[in-house]
DNA sequence: CTATAACATAGAGTTGACTCCAAGTCAACA
DNA sequence: TGTTGACTTGGAGTCAACTCTATGTTATAG
């Protein structure tokens, strides 16, 4: 299979996987005596895993690091769930940033849509129209408006 | 009150706080004689508004288009809605992409338990070990297990 | 009055992950 | 055999969002 072949069928750019061999994150694709790439049914299983990863969020360095870790073999099996449940943790603490700030859009996305209906700000967001912890203004007149 | 405690009370870098003055995020700062800035309520404001949006993922360049906007006041307010609702879009999207990625590493963690137990990698991760939809093999060999 | 700390600016450097470019080589077909 | 088109490489450029550097000014404590 051609570099062309395999990028079409992941949709991926061809620039970006000959960068993820260039930087070890595949290992050395075959080649025909031309020095073309020709993918083999192993080469296109490690382009597999390197963008299922990339997928899951893995940086690159880390990503070389785990296929260093592969090729060597079992001996590494607990390395390998090491790096992987690190990622998991950094991806359970990224979904809950993503969840505190969906809330304060939320927030912010309520005052803005009360004041369209009033033609007008209830608390001018050149004043101060932040729903952060740190900006209690707009609670104050919450409170103070009930 | 100073760049210094401005930035000591959001816990936030001093060249982070002039660059977001330098490109808009927050308007120009009020100064003393001597040319040093001397934060106001209303400029304390203006900060709280751009690490509150800041963290919600606003990229700088929406967020200085927002801040022009809630300068020109009440008229803006349905422009600067639609901001707010596409970044929310935005941030549901990627909780989303956070959710998928997690599965994985879940799939993936899964099989290196297995494999940490056996000692052994069931399917060798070096022929392949991925659990993207695209890549079957795993799966394969574990309906061929069954 | 002076030493020192904190401040100011413009502009350069950093980081991660590509993405593009130039200049050359290989492959397929008429 | 020639001419496309796809491939090769090394290295430069890009992007966002800072972060740092150099050089100079202001404020404050002793």
């Amino acid at each position: 299979m051609t570099i062309k072949e395999v990028c079409e069928h992941f949709i991926i750019p061809v620039d970006t996987l000959r960068y993820y061999e260039k930087i070890g994150i595949i290992p050395s694709v075959t080649r025909t005596k031309g020095g073309q790439r020709d993918y083999q049914e192993e080469d296109l299983c490690w382009v597999k895993m390197a963008i299922c990863l990339r997928g899951a969020g893995f940086p690159v360095d880390k990503l070389s690091e785990f296929v260093r870790l592969s090729k060597e073999g079992d001996s590494t099996i607990e390395e390998r769930l090491t790096l992987l449940t690190q990622r998991r943790e950094e991806v359970r603490r990224e979904k809950e940033e993503l969840e505190i700030a969906l809330s304060r859009l939320d927030q912010k996305i309520a005052y803005y849509e009360k004041a369209r209906e009033c033609g007008k700000s209830c608390c001018d967001p050149a004043e101060c129209s932040c729903d952060h912890p740190v900006c209690s203004c707009m609670e104050e007149k919450q409170r103070n408006s009930q």
